[in-house]
DNA sequence: TTAGGTGCAAATTCTTTGCACCCTG
DNA sequence: CAGGGTGCAAAGAATTTGCACCTAA
């Protein structure tokens, strides 16, 4: 994730809030400067503590706040089971997810001819289309070496 | 959901059960066919209320311990932003999904071309691949129209 | 028979909310 | 300056777990 593409989805940020008449505050900026900056696909929490190390005051709640703001405004989305916690993902990119099946463990993947999907007309009747991924289940390798009798196989 | 397909579904269960030497109790077989003949894609609460009604005595904890369980054996998925409760899919048929970015309304739809997706050799390397499903995001219809200022548009 | 499964109820964990003060526009 | 935004703490949900009894294999 090099500055110039951070750069941009600030820029981004900026106009939606301005476009929605909501307030550009320190907090919101910097929530939103470290989920954009993310690889991962972090979950309130992580972006809570990563936050809280140069923003010492800000709250939990600020943070799930924001980023459900965030998602309103179409700035990041919500990602594939949830497991431990609801993940957020910095939209843009044309990424597509791999998800296991049993561990919940997230990859990204990119996709070159997948951009040119052509979609049933059904889909447009259903509202807007903002995003299209491709979702890959499976499990991953340490799931499929692993093979738990019955219990506990998720925590993991 | 014709009965046959449902019979087809259960079949597999119990190979699945038999192979992995867990037990078919009553409840499970239940609740898997409470979710397999679904053409929604239940909560645990739902699942639980309908399964309820035939068997007056299973408790929500073992419809949550049955759907993991069966999510681990491959036999459903999780699907989706949560919102609301992790909500269950019986795998199966090849359908994909379209989701509201804001109150995270959930619609299948049908591809034809899309089965034929090539993936990029990099997936491989996760894990194994056991569905490929294009999840479309977007506002829908009563979404697009109301335009909340700033509070809550999700919980609707 | 016997390990795994179930129900119950309590415990956890994640997320949201009410309220008084603060800060952006 | 005004109204949205924030932090705190407490409330609410959703999901999980310990334990003693029950049942499929």
């Amino acid at each position: 994730m090099d500055a110039a593409d951070i750069e941009h989805r600030l820029a981004r940020l900026r106009s939606a809030f301005r476009e929605r008449g909501v307030k550009l505050t320190h907090q919101r900026l910097e929530i939103f400067r470290e989920i954009a900056s993310s690889l991962e696909h972090p979950t309130a929490d992580v972006v809570f503590r990563a936050v809280k190390a140069r923003l010492p005051t800000v709250s939990l709640d600020t943070v799930y706040r924001t980023l459900w703001l965030l998602n309103d405004l179409g700035l990041v989305a919500t990602l594939g089971p949830r497991k431990e916690g609801i993940r957020f993902d910095p939209n843009l990119g044309r990424h597509h997810h791999y998800l296991c099946l049993r561990c919940g463990l997230v990859r990204d993947f990119e996709g070159s001819g997948m951009a040119a999907l052509r979609l049933p007309a059904a889909v447009r009747g259903f509202g807007s289309v903002r995003v299209v991924q491709v979702e890959v289940r499976g499990l991953c390798r340490r799931c499929s070496s692993a093979q738990p009798k019955t219990k506990k196989a998720r925590k993991a």
